[in-house]
Order: structure tokens, then sequence, then C-alpha cells
RNA sequence: GCCGCCAUAGCUCAGUCGGUAGAGCGGCUGAUUUGUAAUCAGCAGGUCGGGAGUUCGAUUCUCUCUGGCGGCUCCA
């Protein structure tokens, strides 16, 4: 090869060689690394994704990309939108694909199309079986911006990409068998690459911002093998089966009825969970000085013209007319604490001044948004309005978000963090949101925290940290939020007394730790299985008595733990231990208790702990002391 | 709210090519008195989500309303 139609290629371990130059990235890898590149999707040329059949230029780095990495994952999930949409354009004809991205779990694509059946799904998934089978080749090929204009005349959605793609830069397609899209690229070899390519669902979806048809969505996920995809879908199965909406059944926590949609029905159980987190949430309260107030659940109109609801939230809200006056429930806590606070003068001494509130909310939330306990129509939120001088601040976003990192390891969840910022319609001056930007961003910087900006996501009055958790299927619910808001004090005419003798303008902190007990709840019902922590289960401890002959002793035990705050119920002898011992374990009760002639005459428990095997034998005394002591400190495991 | 799907006993589900329904679990009663994930038997329980239409006859077909599920949008 003559010296000028070599390159030089380094690879990630260092190795350098030399190629003819136009020798495909593939080639390059597989003679550098067979072993590392045979599960190779794409490669990474430059530090940019390319086609394994991409002609190496010039010299320059190369790099296998494979689906442990996040460019190689979105590379698949691309590379099966497309053929999810080759299988809709060969089972509709006529149907315009529009777009299909990778997400964070998946991909999906929009087409313009009459609305989807379920049997165009199956056809849709029997075309891609064809394809996959046939090992049709991704090909790439480069036109001048007429020639795909004119492949596309058809399409108005890809007619538009065209011209919003970068002048300077040649279009590319990719055709896979008969079938053509417009693309960026890089995408895998060939269609033999997506046997673990699986068509989960359709929905139609709102254009935004414009009058047009619904486009339809259709989703998927991919994976390189079959046997990943099998065991995907064996987890999806085992999520589905942690779903809350079936524990709140199962284990008699709530229920809701058709004739009160998005209401919860908290029954007896579901309430000794919810007072549990209450408990917990106060203990917060009274360590960091929080007072607790209470204001009315319906406020006439004219507050939420001040407060800016009326404004920017009357759609969601439930209103009710008396004596011809319109009243608003309200839906969310901050009106009553403003009226509070202004109630009467108050002083620099009195800041920070936080006021608590746990009153019902409601919110007129659209139905097709309504799901179980994580989002309903009524709802408590563990809330607090913080009153602040405004170098008060700082110190107490601080202080919150050490406080959410408790509160959620208690229940061993993980949370992840948003920052949001001023949206396009906003209240107030630039730069106080910058001030208040400035120091959410700076405490969240100072705390190695690790978030996600959401520019634009912000409150119309102002930024917000945000704390979301995920459900078992990994939908993502927020729950904790700090607010900084400068403007519902302007709004309210809030003042207060500076050492100074002037008045001054507080600002003030919305925050909730938890969220919402429903939704809060919702989630960790998921996560643990419906076998919650001890502290928070309904039923702490059942009393097996052996037969009828050791009742006694065990209503005595039952009465004792009572006595010791310890909730217990007996299981009465009729059915046989194993039965009684299986029911408690699907009832997800802590702590099961034996008690047969041999405890009955030491004094003594035979304990068998929820999902283990074995059992364990204490004295009475003991026993108690143990689950006691568990309970204070709130020990996730039982 | 939008698109699609679904709705049979308290729960999970079967069934009726149009002739008003069945199982398991749960509940109740009785027998059993059991040593750590299901003892046995009997009984009760359903205007087959509501309304309208087609039909001799509708749980079944059609329309509509309500509710639920999956997405979209929105949010604690």
């Amino acid at each position: 090869m003559s010296e000028l139609d070599a390159i030089r290629v380094r690879f990630p371990d260092g190795a350098e060689e030399a190629f003819p130059k136009s020798t495909p990235a593939g080639s390059a890898l597989q003679r550098w690394n067979a072993e590392a590149s045979k599960s190779a999707l794409a490669a990474s040329w430059d530090g940019v994704p390319v086609d394994l059949a991409f002609p190496l230029p010039s010299d320059g780095d190369l790099a296998p990309l494979t689906f442990e990495d996040r460019a190689g994952r979105d590379i698949l999930e691309h590379s099966s939108a497309h053929l999810v949409a080759k299988g809709l354009v060969e089972s509709i004809p006529g149907a315009l694909p529009t777009h299909g991205p990778p997400t964070e779990e998946g991909f999906f694509y929009d087409f313009d199309v009459r609305p989807l059946t379920p049997s165009d799904l199956d056809s849709v998934r029997a075309a891609m079986d064809r394809s996959v089978r046939a090992r049709e080749p991704f090909v790439r090929r480069e036109l001048s911006r007429l020639d795909a204009e004119i492949l596309f005349a058809n399409n108005p959605y890809k007619l538009r990409y065209i011209a919003e793609a970068p002048p300077d830069e040649p279009v590319s397609v990719y055709d896979t068998g008969t079938f053509t899209d417009l693309c960026r690229g890089p995408h895998v070899p060939n269609t033999g690459w997506l046997e673990g390519v699986h068509v989960l669902g359709f929905s139609a979806i709102t254009q935004e911002d414009s009058g047009a048809a619904p486009l339809q969505r259709i989703r998927g996920v991919g994976f390189p093998t079959r046997a990943q995809l099998d065991q995907y879908l064996k987890m999806r199965t085992e999520a589905e089966a942690r779903d809350h909406r079936i524990f709140g059944t199962k284990l008699d926590l709530f229920s809701f009825e058709d004739a009160a949609p998005g209401f919860p029905f908290w029954h007896p159980r579901g309430m000794v969970v919810i007072h549990e987190l209450e408990k917990f949430v106060r203990e917060h309260l009274d360590e960091a000085g929080y007072e607790e107030i209470r204001t009315p659940l319906l406020f006439a109109q004219s507050v939420y013209e001040t407060s800016g609801h009326w404004e920017h939230y009357r759609e969601n809200m439930f209103l009710t007319v008396v004596e011809g006056r319109t009243f608003g429930w309200k839906p969310m806590n901050c009106p009553g604490s403003m009226l509070i606070f202004r109630s009467r003068a108050r002083s620099y001494r009195e800041l920070p001044m936080r006021l608590a509130e746990f009153a019902p909310l409601h919110r007129n939330e659209a139905s097709g948004t309504l799901h179980g306990l994580t989002r309903v129509r009524e709802f408590i939120q563990d809330d607090a309005h913080i009153f602040l001088a405004e170098d008060q601040v700082e110190a107490e976003v601080r202080t919150l978000l050490a406080w959410i990192a408790r509160a959620f390891a208690t229940f061993r969840l993980e949370w992840n963090v948003e920052l949001s910022t001023r949206p396009a319609h906003f209240l107030g001056e630039k730069e106080t949101w910058d001030r208040a930007e400035a120091i959410l961003e700076h405490v969240l910087k100072s705390t190695q925290t690790k978030y996600r900006l959401a520019p634009g996501e912000g409150a119309f009055y102002g930024p917000k940290i945000d704390i979301h958790i995920r459900d078992s299927l990994g939908r993502s619910w927020q729950t904790g939020t700090i607010q900084v808001d400068y403007q519902i004090p302007i709004r309210f005419d809030l003042e207060y007394q500076g050492p100074d003798g002037q008045l001054h303008r507080p600002v003030v902190v919305h925050r909730t730790i938890l969220g919402s007990w429903e939704r809060f709840l919702g989630v960790l019902l998921e996560h643990v299985a419906g076998r919650l922590p001890p502290w928070l289960a309904p039923i702490q401890v059942r009393v097996l008595p052996v037969t009828d002959r050791h009742s006694g002793a065990s209503i005595g035990l039952v009465e004792e733990l009572r006595a010791a705050r310890v909730r217990s119920e007996l299981a009465g002898a009729d059915e046989s231990i194993a039965k009684r011992v299986r029911t408690a374990e699907v009832d997800r009760v802590p702590w099961v208790v034996v008690l047969g002639d041999k405890e009955v005459a030491e004094g003594s428990v035979s304990l068998r702990v929820r999902g283990a095997r074995e059992t364990r034998s204490y004295s009475r005394a003991e026993f108690i002391s143990y689950a006691t002591d568990r309970v204070r400190r709130r020990e996730f495991d039982p």
C-alpha cells in the first residue's frame, strides 16, 4: 500500500494500526480485536457514532459501540424503530412515518395514520419477524437535498426535517429492504441484529400547538438477543404483580368507587399506615421548629385571584356556588398560610416562620390521568410554607435537602433530583429568578447532589428542586419539592418589620418531603411488594396458638403486645399451623409468633420473621423489647 | 381531556356460535385441634357496569353513558 492511501487508526487499548483508506470501520475493529468487537453494533469514530460499514477516511480514533454503551443502546433501539416503521408501512400502505427516536427505556415511532387496532400490531409484529429472519441490511445513501425532497415528496414531516437539517451536510437515508427512511444514522448492519425487539403497545399522541389530528405512537423495547428480551419481559410481569392497586385490595388498605373516581377510600388498615407516615414527618417538624396550622378547605374566588390560582390553575379546581358566591376547593395550601402570616404585623424575630399544614387538597385532574394512589383528585401533602428573609433562604434549602435524603433513606428508596428553572411565562423580575435559581443550584452543587437540569420546567412563580421516585414499572413520579417563591409574598402583600425599623418583603419556600401520603405510599408499596417495614405495617404481630389449649396464653400475649403499643392480633386454631403461617405471609405480617405446649410452659415464643424459613425462640419480654425496639428505630426489615 | 383496549360473585378468571351462568380463593356453618407457606364437607353470594336499540328472546349483537387499564398531556 502506498503511503498516500494508508491511514493510522488508534484503538481504545492504545494500539495503533495502519489500514488502507476507506477500510470499513467493522473490518478494522475485527483485525484489532475480534473478541472485543464481536458484540459491536456500530463504531465510534473520533467520538462520533458511525456504521460498521463506514469507510474510514483519515487518521483517527476507533472504538466498538455495544449495547452496554448508552450510544450503542440508542443505535439498536433506533434501528428497532426503523424496523417497526418498515412493518407498519408494509401493513398499512399510505401510513406516513414521522419520527422514531430511542428513549430512556426503549423507543417509539410516531405515524400519521388512521387510528390503530390490536390486529394492526399483530401485522406489524409479523412483518418485523419476516424482516429479522431475512437479515435485511441497513444501507446508507447520501443524497442531495433536491433528491431527498423528491424521495419524500409525499411526506410533509420528512420534508420538514430535510428543511431543518444543517445546510452544509448531505442528507442521508437508510434503505431496509424496500423501506427507505430519512435518517442521520448510524444503524446496526442488518435486521438480523434485531431479534430481541418487542412491540409493547400503541397510543394516540396529541400534537402540541396545532389542531392537527393525533399521531399514532408505537412503543417498543430492543435487546441484542431474544434471551435478554425474555428476561426483560419476565421482569415486567413480576413488576406488574407488584402494582400497588393490587395491594390496596389484598391488604385491605384502600379502595375506589365508580361514584367517586380518583377519590381514595382509606380503610382502617390503610389509615394505620397513613398515621405512621404522619408521625414520621411530624417528628421532623418538631426537631426543626415547625408549627402546624389548619385553614379552610374552601375559599372565595377573590382569594384565588390574589394567589394567581384563578388565572393559572382554575381548570384544575373544583368550584361550588354558595348563595350566588363562587368558592373553590383549595388545590394547594399556600393561600391559607399566606393569610395567617398576614393576619397581624410580623417581626424579623419571627423568621424563619415555618407553617405546616396537612389538609386534604382537591384537584380536578383530567380523568385519563388518574392512576391508583399515584394520581388522585383528593390527597394530603406533608406540606409547609416557610417565610424567610432572603439571606435565610440558602441555609433553609440546605436543611430541607438533608431531610429529604434522610427521609428517603429510611424507606430505602432511590430518588432523583431535578432543578426546574424559569418557564417561558413567568411572574416577576428576571433578576429575582436568577437569584433564586442560583441559590438552588449552589446548594445542589455544594452538597454534591446529582441532579438533572429541567430548563423551563419551573412553576410560574419560582424555580424548584423536585424529587422523583419510580414505580415498579419504571414510571417516574414527583414527590418531594422545594420551591422558592418571590411572587406570592408580593401578591398577598406580605411584610415584616426588620431590625432597621423598615418593612421588608419575605421570601416564601413551599416544600414537601414525602410529597403526598397517597402517592408516596403507592410507590412505596410497589417497592416493597406490599411488605411494609414493621413500623408501617398495619398488623405487626400475628399470634398463632398451636391448639385451643394455647388460646388463653395467646390472648394474653396479644394483650401484652398491645399494651406495649405493638399492633397484634390472634389467629385462632381452626386451621392448621401451616395454613395460618402461609396466610400471615400472604398478608405480609412482619412477625408471626407460635405458642404451643413448650412455649406456654417456658413463657417463651417461637418467632418466625416475614420471609424467613427458620424460627427463633425468645422469652416473651425479649420478643416484646425486640419488636418495640425495631419499630421505634424504624428498621426497614422485620 | 385525547387514542386504543377492557368491564361476568368480595378477589382472580372460565363460559354462553342469542335461550338469563360456573370454578378456585375469600366469606359463613359444621367437623377437625393441628408445631411453621394451603385439613375436609356443606351453604350463601351474580337484574353478567348503567341506559337505550335490534330480536319471540340480549350477559352475548349495535349505540350511548359510567368506570378501569396502557400511553399522550399534566402533576404531589
